[in-house]
DNA sequence: CCTGAAAAGAACTTTCT
DNA sequence: AGAAAGTTCTTTTCAGG
């Protein structure tokens, strides 16, 4: 796993914007030829680089609109809390990103739902599947702003 | 745009976790022919249920390994303040994420940088070119947790 | 080792039933 | 909707920096 040329960097740019560009299209952007942008693209999914491409959809078409940002705090004389934690945020799908963070939460976790019952019933299962978990402050989603998983490629 | 049936759901799920996956395979796994799961990926697209399609990429090679999730205050009385940090944010590509929220916070974002210098200085810029932002709430990120922008179909 | 170009193979799109 | 023909894209191969 060596350092990213200029062309690595422009293709895994392009890419994070929209992977299902033709090569072509790519090689004509980064100037390079087509078989070259897919023989990157190949050495950078296998290399762990591309960790994955994914469809991002319409929230309000998948019956589950709704979006909750949760700050929760752990015991933390419970060593392994965290390991644990992610071994069931793993197989939640409502729960779609968790963050462990310094501050006045342990974790942030950002959550969907279909509406403010089912929220209700996800954070029941969690308190009660979690003890670890001491509290909850949810923030609501009223607007999404901006929603990526863009990483800019330092120069 | 018409009411989604089971077809369409799975299809939704399944391209939601990789949208590589050939449509031969997909077409196995929900029961139909492959030019009917392109058919039906057609028109999802076009009917912008999957807005987009997109790579997710290993944030420690990418030159901007730290993540930041910040509540932010914004004054009330300044009645197109979220519309202008939206155009603002939009041409930001530190900025992943914005959500406006009820609660504590007016708006949450998630922010990538290089380094906590990196950040200062994203931070400053930020409050120097959105005067309609009254204050900031920083989480230094230690560590993900999970990481998707996955959303569940109802059944 | 990595490129570009051409051949071979695979996938997608269109058409037809 | 499925199947087959037609088209486009990707993968492999090969010659050359």
């Amino acid at each position: 796993m060596e350092q990213l040329d200029r062309f690595d960097r422009e293709i895994i740019e392009i890419i994070q914007r929209n992977c299902q560009m033709k090569a072509e299209a790519m090689a004509e952007e980064v100037g390079l030829s087509a078989s070259a942008v897919q023989r990157r693209l190949k050495r950078l999914r296998e290399d762990g680089i591309i960790k994955g491409e994914v469809a991002i959809i319409d929230r309000k078409s998948s019956g589950h609109p709704m979006v909750f940002i949760v700050g929760m705090e752990i015991e933390r004389d419970n060593y392994d809390a965290l390991a644990r934690f992610r071994l069931w945020a793993e197989r939640q799908d409502h729960v779609q990103q968790v963050y462990y963070v310094t501050g006045q939460v342990d974790l942030i976790a950002i959550i969907t739902a279909r509406d403010v019952e089912h929220y209700d019933d996800i954070a029941a299962v969690l308190m009660a599947e979690n003890p670890q978990i001491r509290r909850m402050h949810t923030n609501v989603v009223l607007r999404d702003i901006k929603l990526s998983l863009f990483v800019p490629m330092a120069k």
